[in-house]
DNA sequence: ATGCTATCCAAATGGTCTGG
DNA sequence: CCAGACCATTTGGATAGCAT
């Protein structure tokens, strides 16, 4: 505390007079962080409440702060529409003249019109004169203008392509103002199981207090905007604050949040009623926890949109990656005291409260398919905002808080190689040997069997020896290319329904993205092996007639993975036409089976497409030997039978057929 | 007892990212 | 801009061990 000195030294000159002053002290100027010297001098003042008055330099320095953010947000990151930035530069300017100059000079960096408008409007409102020497409006300046004036007219303009979209009818978006309409609005709500909340307020760049100017709340078909500055004005305030708390502690009604904590937390200090919404809130469900505590260990959750890419962070992120379109933001920083607000501030906060219902019903559904249950992996968050209550130490609150997902997940996964793969997510490093285990641990009598031609597999890059065998088998299966990042396995899997197959450390990256079900790791050194190990653990049935059943060709290498035809269907082709065709002197067109071939240039006639045999392919010597050929009518490879089928049957393939009759092995 | 160092832990701080 | 949450890192105080 003998910083407390230190304090009211305002910023920069007070750190050389501060160092001055303390003679023994051992403070050097370069070693003072301004930075953290402002921040603490803040942290200060709001503590003792020490007046505006008594710290002008702080005051000053903030406010010209806040007016560079504006001008950097407004013409850098441009999600500031042109009406909000001169709200917001105006306040400013009405709090503190000083910062006019500040402001002049900062949007000359950007705006000569611009700055010149501001210097016209400080002179007729505030009646200061700055001096400035405006460089000449140049001729250019009149295009710059409209530029802006397209940009701002794009944004006004509902924005048609690229963003999530509301989906109740403009009209259903209800705009509640007076005290009847506010009673009726809450009955209405009492009604529902679940609402979406959100709520909205000014930016404010001083200490003072923000004040919710907006709340929006989403029932199925409708979403009511509670403008909060009308109804508290027209209310009694504690019966606005009563309605609030009511709809909070009710415990049938799920309320969906993002972030609620920060609206609550407004709320209970504008509403004596509400002092304590923070703790007796009852049945939230708040989505930025879900987002960040839940989601990473249930990917699969948004497998229609994510595919494996990094996790996207906030609301916009999670509604991109669950519905499919992001969230358009530019109102979020508008000024939402404005009466009445914009069309398009209108549709930002409805969308903002009902995309939280949307998010929901997705999830509703998506999870069933994966064995999961909505409520299940929501429900952790319940608690979660109740822990918090004291401030007994963040550690506690984050092993509290680890142990709710732990049992979220388990009571999802359910058996005990789940608990195991829980503490290897809990973060301890657990070796190797322990996961090999945990991998051949289910008994295999539990899964059923599976065709080899029914099988659905992609294979990792490390294991494309195994992947050509598993063709061999006639199994369906998709092989990563070398350079072709792990997680495109993920994608696959989810899109086609395939069941990866990997090894090692990137297991354990990959696993957390698909159901447990859907990923193995692969112990064996040796592609045979491998092929014992697999079939084995999944229960895989290769016949005889398994075995080259699919065209093995390469297609082309696809940038993602190997493009391999596949296909299963052949033409049979009697020597004779054979011979025929390699002499190219015929010109019948002759029926064989499901297909027509026409033998004047070794077309299939097919279905879909024609498909020209790959006749250079074929050796000359090889006709008179064999005496059936079969063309792949998808890509044409044709293929013969040689001494290749018999001795991969009686060699490498020997363990594998008709396992499933002697699984003892392995 | 005194001083020095090593060790541990909670509190403080910095950085980043969200919300408005 | 500011507040808050989270995470990693730093810090400073308390303590134990050792030598003086």
């Amino acid at each position: 505390m003998h910083h407390r000195q230190k304090k009211e030294v305002p910023a920069d000159p007070g750190i050389s007079c501060l160092c001055s002053i303390s003679r023994s002290s051992r403070i050097q100027h370069e070693k003072v962080n301004q930075k953290s010297f402002t921040k603490l001098a803040n942290r200060l003042v709001k503590k003792y409440d020490i007046p505006q008055a008594a710290i002008p330099n702080l005051t000053s320095k903030r406010s010209t702060a806040f007016i560079r953010h504006l001008v950097h947000r407004r013409f850098n990151l441009k999600d500031i529409q042109l009406q909000d930035f001169d709200d917001m530069v105006k306040d400013v300017l009405k709090e503190d003249h000083a910062t006019a100059n500040d402001l002049i000079q900062t949007l000359l960096e950007y705006s000569v019109p611009e700055a010149k408008k501001w210097v016209d409007y400080i002179f007729e409102e505030l009646g200061l004169i700055i001096s400035v020497n405006l460089p000449e409006l140049s001729p250019d300046v009149p295009a710059n203008n409209d530029e802006w004036a397209d940009w701002d007219a794009e944004c006004s303009s509902s924005t048609p392509v690229p963003y999530y979209t509301l989906k109740p009818p403009v009209d259903q978006v209800i705009w509640i103002d007076t005290p009847e309409a506010c009673r009726e609005c809450f009955h209405r709500i009492e009604q529902e199981r679940l609402v979406g909340l959100d709520a909205e307020w000014k930016v404010v760049f001083d200490y003072a207090p923000p004040r919710v100017a907006l709340l929006q709340v989403a029932i199925t078909d409708q979403v009511f905007l509670l403008d909060m500055i009308a109804l508290c004005d027209a209310f009694q305030k504690q019966d606005l604050g009563f309605l609030l708390m009511n709809l909070m502690q009710n415990e049938s009604i799920i309320k969906l949040g993002y972030g609620f904590d920060a609206d609550m937390k407004v709320l209970s200090k504008q509403f004596q009623a509400c002092k304590s919404i923070t703790d007796e809130v009852k049945n939230l469900i708040d989505f930025d926890y879900f987002h960040h505590s839940v989601l990473p260990n249930h990917l699969y959750l948004c497998c229609n949109h994510h595919n494996g890419m990094p996790i996207k962070s906030s609301l916009n992120g999670l509604v991109e990656m669950i519905l499919g379109q992001p969230l358009d933001k530019r109102e979020q920083f508008s000024n939402w005291e404005r009466r009445p607000l914009n069309q398009s501030q209108l549709v930002y906060a409805a969308l903002d409260a009902y995309c939280l219902l949307e998010l929901f019903w997705s999830l509703e559904e998506q999870a069933p398919n994966f064995g999961a249950d909505v409520l299940e992996l929501l429900k952790p968050l319940k608690q979660g905002v109740k822990a918090k209550s004291n401030k007994s130490g963040r550690r506690k609150k984050a092993k509290a808080q680890r142990s709710r997902i732990q049992g979220a997940i388990s009571s999802y996964l359910q058996d005990q190689e789940a608990s195991a793969s829980i503490d290897a997510i809990a973060g301890d490093a657990k070796c190797s040997t322990k996961e090999e285990s945990l991998c051949s641990l289910p008994a295999r009598s539990s899964i059923p069997v599976t065709p080899a031609s029914q099988f659905r597999v992609v294979v990792d890059t490390m294991l494309q020896g195994l992947g050509k065998h598993m063709r061999q088998c006639g199994v369906d299966c998709a092989v990563l290319d070398n350079k072709q990042d792990h997680a495109e396995c993920v994608r696959l899997s989810l899109k086609e329904d395939r069941v990866i197959l990997t090894r090692g450390k990137v297991f354990d990256q990959l696993r957390q993205y698909v159901p447990k079900e859907r990923i193995y790791k692969v112990v064996e050194e040796k592609p045979i092996k491998q092929l014992q190990e697999v079939f084995g653990f999944f229960n895989v049935d290769v016949e005889e007639s398994d075995i080259f059943s699919l065209c093995q060709h390469v297609i082309r290498k696809h940038e993602m993975y190997l493009q391999i035809c596949n296909n299963g269907d052949f033409i049979e082709v009697p020597t004779e036409f054979m011979v025929t065709m390699l002499d190219g002197n015929s010109r019948d067109v002759v029926t064989l089976g499901n297909y027509r071939l026409d033998m004047t240039s070794g077309t299939i006639l097919g279905a879909s497409a024609n498909v020209r045999l790959q006749l250079d392919h074929v050796p000359r010597e090889v006709p008179p030997r064999v005496c059936l050929f079969y063309g792949c009518v998808s890509c044409g490879k044709i293929y013969w039978d040689g001494s290749h089928l018999g001795r991969a049957v009686s060699g490498k393939f020997r363990d594998i057929l008709g396992m499933r009759v002697t699984q003892s092995q392995y």
